[in-house]
DNA sequence: CAACTCACG
DNA sequence: ACGTACGTGAGTTGA
């Protein structure tokens, strides 16, 4: 027999909307109804096994009921866009899983399970209904169970008469009766005010129906009676309405409804593309959405994997295989890998993978392990070498001939992939599941290294996959044509930002902390004012004690809101600061903690005790352009805009007497990547004549000569430049101008009209990205753009200013990769003491001799210029000084 | 652990 | 009508 179940969608999504914690995904869509909602029907399929299933849903804003009753639904909320957004979502997911939905515009999702519900019975079919509106229950009859949600979403309770009868003792019908009198405020149903459930139930025991009950009121009495009388009418509205529509005008067969099992190679991608894990793992699908194929299982159950845990005794074995060694793996613990303590080594040949743990590595038997590590002439595969080389360093052990990076590759095949860990790899290449690090040594404080034989066989796993995944990564790399971009830039830069970190820059202790006690002094001076002035004592750093003291105890004008409350940036505090003197105090308090707990405190934690410098680590694999990053500490955004702050750059000193920091900055270098890549004629010729882009821009926006750009109008360009490079909004111009979003889409207009190269180059690289769903920049690095055809307006928008972002700021990310792997292989063929430190996006900082300053000056601007050549001349600055301060 | 704020390019 | 400028990391609160 059949077994069909028909789903109130509007209902459902509804109830699991307010039933599940907020929950987004890391594209920040909301997907906590779709999760419940996903939950319930799994445990629905699971339990009752249907062979047709449907969901319905309400379509339009007006119904037939509305032409009786305009007020129906009337007071309503309106949905909260975070839950509207989902509506597209499930249906989605509805037709990835092979489930049948149908709405119908003028009826609600009741009229049209009602009327399914009703035919599928006169055939005899079993039906279920799945709703949270206990309404339906006048669908029930010996055919049809009401299954109505309970607290949460993926219970549900089932009715039939029986139950009903139990619970209510009314029959399926009366519970319309029921409605009738009690009314819906949900719904804005009237009833009879005054008559609640309890009411509703003895007046329907006592008379059966609103009819028999209106037409008998005289055997009541008292105020009861006055109401019923007064409200008849309301009541048999009501009823009517609370009647569901049984006779829907239906285009659907049973046969669309068939449901013969999740639609498996549809249904497994699309919870991975809503991040539904734990769904995924339920259904047995890989992370990726992949089904399980029975030989991966079969394999996964009696691969055993070969490890030996190398000791004094055995060590020959491995000494006398390092040549057949295919991959290494150095698990490292802790965040910092400056400070990272090792593991072990496991020296992977196939099928053997031989595991030392890290103590032993400083045996003496292991003295050819430690020179075969060092020797650069072995090439080394593995996962995050960069890690693995700077952790050795500090044990003392040298690592070299890092040549495939498996972590490197993960990240240029999707830069904005989170987790590149080797399980979530393994995952993508249908690999067999790989046990998460996380539950293998816990993580936080719970963090321990597990017993040996655990230990041992789940990194051999992870090196058996490593080694699986290295083949397949090099033919997506190859196939994207990114091969080049990943041997010849990526991979060898990596070793040259572990050689500068490990050089590290000199920090002046002794000046960083009188620094300190200067800013200290301030703030004490600061904060005494402000308390005095407020009247009260709170805690300055909380931006909630502080609006609490700004919009109500002082009365000031609410700018701008946070979703938790007044906003108190320093955008707002401008804006107030003619209205309160404290208000200025406030932000020069801001300024002078921030140097000091970010600059002061935080820079002195990270001076080492063992080299007196900092050593930064320049994450390769983050950014989704391709720049880099820095961590522990960031030395990417050591202030430099304002003077107060700018002076931290004093204490960034040469390691040596003597010595010199020399500085080199590309000038206008998206600017020119833009020139280059949209082949404006216009901005070309500027950039051939060295023209101030600012001031060129600002002529041929306003229309005038060079001579007349006043200051006000090179400030509007240069914002206009800006927001080209970012990917231009009105609204966005608007807001950094401070003018109307009108005014800022007439300059891009003007902006547009006057480099049309640009405006071609902005449509353009939106429709590729359209096409191809990801953008590329010079050298191939891409980044794909899932969102770029999405509905939702927000999503879209932002995924178009992506593309027309990425590629500039991807392409001069590029050129200064390209920059200083040229630098690192000049200054070793020339021999030059002078080393690379740092590199803040379009800048390199370098630690001079006196006597390689003449060479140097020229050598660094010009290997950046030359670093590729563009249709325009790059240009860079160069600069020096004793400090990081004076290099400017 | 999320939210807010702010430092940089 | 929709409502944001692009890319990062770190310190502080407060639930």
């Amino acid at each position: 027999m059949n077994k069909l179940i028909l789903i109130d969608g509007n209902s459902i999504i509804y109830r699991a909307f307010f039933a599940m914690p907020p929950l987004t995904n890391t594209k920040g869509l909301h997907t906590n109804a779709v999760y419940g909602f996903t939950n319930m029907l799994l445990r629905l399929i699971e339990d009752h096994k249907p062979t047709h299933m449907m969901v319905a849903f309400d379509a339009g804003k007006t119904t037939f009921r509305h032409e009786g009753y305009q007020e129906y639904k009337g007071g309503r909320e309106k949905t909260p866009p975070e839950l509207s957004e989902q509506f597209p979502l499930l249906k989605e997911l509805l037709q990835s899983f092979g489930i049948a939905q149908y709405e119908l515009s003028g009826y609600e999702a009741d009229d049209i399970i009602g009327t399914v519900s009703r035919i599928a019975e006169e055939e005899g079919q079993q039906i279920l209904v799945v709703t949270g509106d206990k309404d339906m229950l006048q669908l029930a009859s010996d055919h049809v169970q009401v299954g109505l949600t309970r607290k949460g979403v993926t219970e549900i309770e089932t009715y039939a008469p029986e139950q009903i009868k139990e619970r209510y003792g009314l029959t399926p019908l009366q519970i319309i009766d029921l409605k009738g009198l009690m009314g819906d405020p949900s719904d804005n149903i009237p009833g009879i005010p005054g008559v609640g459930e309890k009411t509703a139930l003895k007046l329907l025991h006592q008379f059966g129906s609103v009819e028999e009950v209106l037409a008998n009121t005289a055997e009541l009495k008292g105020k009861m009676k006055e109401k019923i009388e007064t409200h008849s009418d309301d009541a048999v509205l009501s009823k009517k309405l609370a009647t569901i529509y049984r006779e829907v005008p239906l285009d659907k067969s049973f046969n669309e409804m068939v449901f013969p099992g999740l639609k498996e190679e549809t249904a497994g991608p699309a919870l991975a593309k809503l991040e539904f894990k734990s769904l995924l793992e339920r259904l047995s699908f890989h992370a990726d959405g992949n089904t399980h194929s029975d030989e991966e299982q079969a394999k996964a159950a009696e691969r055993e994997i070969e490890v030996t845990v190398v000791d004094g005794e055995n060590a020959d074995e491995l000494i006398a295989a390092l040549d057949a060694v295919q991959l290494i793996h150095v698990e490292t613990s802790g965040e910092n890998p400056h400070h990272a303590e090792v593991i072990g080594v496991m020296f992977s040949t196939e099928p053997k993978h031989y595991y030392v743990p890290f103590e032993r590595m400083n045996e003496s038997w292991a003295e050819p392990l430690r020179t075969w590590l060092g020797n650069p002439d072995v090439p080394k595969r593995g996962y995050d070498l960069h890690r693995t080389d700077l952790a050795l360093h500090w044990k003392g052990i040298a690592f070299a001939g890092a040549s495939f990076d498996v972590q490197l590759a993960a990240y240029l095949l999707d830069p904005t992939e989170a987790n590149q860990n080797v399980n979530a790899l393994a995952s993508k290449y249908g690999l067999p599941v790989l046990a998460a690090d996380e539950d293998v040594f816990g993580k936080g404080a719970k963090y321990k290294v597990p017993e040996m034989d655990v230990l041992s066989g789940h990194l051999a796993r992870k090196s058996a996959a490593l080694l699986e995944i290295i083949p397949l990564q090099e033919k997506e790399l190859a196939d994207n044509e990114m091969s080049s971009l990943f041997h010849d830039l990526e991979m060898p830069l990596s070793r040259i930002l572990a050689d500068m970190e490990k050089q590290g820059i000199a920090v002046n202790k002794d000046d960083l902390k009188a620094l300190g006690t200067e800013f200290e002094s301030q703030i004490k001076s600061l904060v005494e004012q402000i308390y005095e002035i407020a009247g009260t004592e709170f805690n300055l750093n909380s931006p909630k004690q502080l609006g609490e003291i700004l919009f109500v105890k002082l009365g000031l004008p609410v700018v701008k809101k946070t979703k938790t409350g007044y906003s108190t940036d320093a955008e707002v505090l401008e804006k107030l600061a003619p209205y309160h003197d404290v208000v200025r105090l406030i932000l020069q308090y801001r300024t002078i903690a921030k140097l000091q707990s970010t600059y002061v405190e935080g820079l002195l934690k990270e001076i080492s005790e063992e080299t007196g410098k900092v050593h930064t680590y320049y994450r390769q694999t983050i950014a989704a352009t391709g720049r880099l990053s820095s961590q522990f500490p960031n030395l990417q955004n050591i202030p430099i805009r304002l003077e107060e702050g700018r002076k931290i750059r004093k204490v960034f000193v040469p390691s040596e007497p003597g010595w010199y920091i020399l500085a080199a900055d590309y000038s206008q270098i998206e600017l020119r990547v833009l020139a280059h890549i949209s082949g404006d004629e216009g901005l070309k010729e500027a950039f051939l004549h060295d023209m101030d882009i600012h001031t060129k821009t600002a002529m041929d926006v306003f229309g005038v000569k060079a001579e007349d750009v006043d200051a006000n109008m090179r400030r509007s360009a240069k914002a206009v430049n800006f927001g080209i490079v970012y990917g231009i909004s009105d609204y966005g111009l608007s807001q950094n101008l401070n003018i109307t979003r009108k005014e800022a889409a007439q300059f891009i207009d003007q902006y547009f009209d006057a480099f049309q190269g640009v405006r071609k180059y902005m449509d353009d690289i939106v429709r590729d990205a359209k096409r191809d769903g990801y953008v590329t920049t010079l050298l191939e690095r891409r980044r794909y753009l899932p969102e770029i055809n999405a509905s939702n307006f927000n999503l879209r928008s932002f995924a178009e200013r992506t593309a027309m972002n990425t590629p500039i700021q991807g392409t001069a990310a590029d050129i200064i990769k390209l920059a200083m792997v040229q630098m690192d292989a000049a200054l070793a063929k020339e021999k030059l003491k002078s080393r690379m430190l740092l590199q803040v996006h379009d800048e390199l900082v370098f630690e001079v001799p006196e006597d390689e300053l003449e060479i140097m000056k020229k050598l660094v601007p010009e290997t950046m210029e030359h670093a590729l050549a563009l249709s325009v001349p790059l240009k860079a600055e160069v600069s020096y000084g004793v400090n990081w301060y004076e290099a400017k």
